[in-house]
DNA sequence: CTGAAAGCGCTTACAG
DNA sequence: CTGAAAGCGCTTACAG
């Protein structure tokens, strides 16, 4: 049952023409006569060949594979993001490699096992270690983006929303709603994308001339989050809406919030979130947050990758604007309808 | 800043050995002198140099890379195999490559892949195209096992939890809790995990002198769920308990239930769901549910295909026992605390 | 369009 | 333990 193996010269032989002709044939875009051509697919198809993938990408230099390393994927915006990049890629004829960043885990480490896989390119679609993991692989001369994290210095390729007027259109909206005690429970501080949503939040809020009540580093952690959700709530002088830097916290927030705290969203605290995830639709939650445009960021992604692959393209900055998503965690403006 | 490309040649040549000597130092368990690997360490460190992992699979036959084909990545349980996976094989030295198997993709198409990129072994962990898959892998010879699905005939490998077990779990709970009109959405009944739940389930309850009052396959799909609910709600003698094959289908019938028919969970409805995935826990449904042992089962197939893919091992069909988790989307029996 | 030959970067018997 | 040589399965100038 088992297929042994079989080579291109074994086609050569049997369809009667050179190793080469059988490569040509297999190769998109090579010259190859019509007869040639059928000689060599009757021949492959009666032995069973299948080219050699790790053969042709040793000599090409071209794997075909990208690199992408992630950091947990608890966070439902990771799994989403991981499936669209998978179709993006295949779409253009890459496979996915993984490479799970666990915290533990030595960047040099992780670095040595993208490079010697041959990886043609790397996507970073995570925290903490992004950066470091970017930059080295990004100066041993393999294309990277960065995906859904940017930095300020350097010049990595990335990709992300625009965070700041993201944050901005929370701030107007929870104004607009009434709100004048909000709380951020922001992403983590460190990554750019956390960062950026703070300051177009804060700045948003200043031009209707308030500042936000608080703002606590919620550090990607839901137990974080809900920690302080409680310790906000405590005080006498509680928030009356709280903007959250991720759904995956947002969602946390509001089960202290209802469960534990007895507090009623929106009626008592309006919850906003980021990203839109699939669960911020689930009625449990019915998050209004904003939209990652995640089909648009995963393309743009895969776009900038591949042309720097391709050819050694300038790096690039985008940021993709994303709406905001209306539901019912937050109180709605006068004039707003659903 | 781009390093060049440097061969086990030039490290030879640098270090004053041969390739060969090159080849041994950078292959655990070769022989090679105390002064020969310094010198090699020390030339490969000055050049940078980093073995080619392709070249090294083409000639050994071991690309050490992993197949996971896996069909979608919005149930949480997923993502989470997905990450114990990957820790699990890397552990042992191995890497995953991701196929994502979309619905209008062809298996002979998915099947080419698969084999032209060499994985060493396949781990298909999703519905549908699973057996087709599994079963050309292995007709061609590689070592395949599927995980969470299994298939009653022929001998491919596969882990799965005990479903028949917790189906019967489940029902004894049910009625302890005072349940007689009792529903099951199940499962994908083409699938085995969907079958064996149901059955299991099924015949606890007969061991009680009952029968469900329905059976509808719910196919995992959260619409399709969500549509058996109302169409079971909808009758005057609506079902005082739901059985659902999955947590992501339980996720979308309580809120079915809560939000858009108005009943309680689990006053007027006990809800049970399967997996125990986190959102599970989270309190805006902290749903009662068979705990999939994900760990023990991501093992238990990261042994079976090592042990297939090192030596012509026979089949195998491990099934982990996993225990019922009591939340508070179900009555609890008498006596039952959490 | 086609074939003979060289070569990709490594490993593996085979001698020593 | 070590080196020279052959070879893994393919692609790519180079001639024709």
């Amino acid at each position: 049952m088992m297929a042994d193996k079989v080579t291109s010269f074994d086609v050569a032989r049997q369809a009667g023409v050179s190793q080469s002709a059988v490569s040509r044939v297999f190769t998109p875009g090579a010259s190859a006569s019509a007869a040639t051509r059928s000689k060599v697919i009757k021949a492959a198809e009666e032995l069973g060949y299948r080219p050699n993938t790790l053969a042709r990408a040793m000599i090409t230099g071209k794997s075909r594979v990208i690199g992408v390393v992630v950091a947990y994927l608890e966070n439902q915006f990771y799994p989403m993001a991981l499936e669209h990049l998978d179709h993006a890629l295949k779409a253009r004829g890459y496979h996915i490699m993984l490479f799970m960043a666990k915290n533990d885990d030595s960047v040099g480490q992780i670095v040595e096992e993208l490079m010697s896989y041959q990886v043609e390119g790397i996507i970073t679609a995570s925290v903490a270690m992004s950066n470091d993991i970017a930059k080295r692989c990004h100066d041993a001369g393999i294309p990277v983006v960065l995906f859904n994290r940017g930095q300020d210095t350097g010049n990595l390729a990335q990709v992300t929303s625009d965070n700041v007027k993201g944050g901005r259109t929370v701030a107007n909206f929870l104004f607009a709603g009434g709100h004048r005690k909000i709380a951020h429970i922001s992403g983590w501080l460190e990554s750019s994308t956390g960062l950026d949503r703070m300051r177009g939040f804060v700045d948003g809020l200043a031009e209707h001339g308030i500042a936000p009540v608080a703002v606590e580093d919620g550090r990607y952690s839901q137990k974080i989050a809900s920690e302080i959700t409680r310790s906000l709530c405590d005080s006498p002088d509680r928030p009356d809406a709280i903007f959250v830097g991720n759904d995956h916290m947002a969602f946390a927030v509001m089960d202290t919030l209802r469960f534990e705290l007895g507090l009623s969203v929106p009626d008592d605290v309006s919850v906003i979130g980021y990203d839109d995830v699939p669960i911020a639709a689930w009625p449990a939650y019915d998050l209004t947050t904003i939209r990652q445009p995640i089909n648009q960021m995963v393309n743009a992604t895969v776009d900038v990758l591949l042309a720097r692959i391709e050819n050694d393209a300038a790096s690039e900055r985008i940021q993709i604007p994303g709406p905001l998503k209306i539901r019912g965690s937050a109180k709605k403006p006068k004039g707003f309808t659903r």
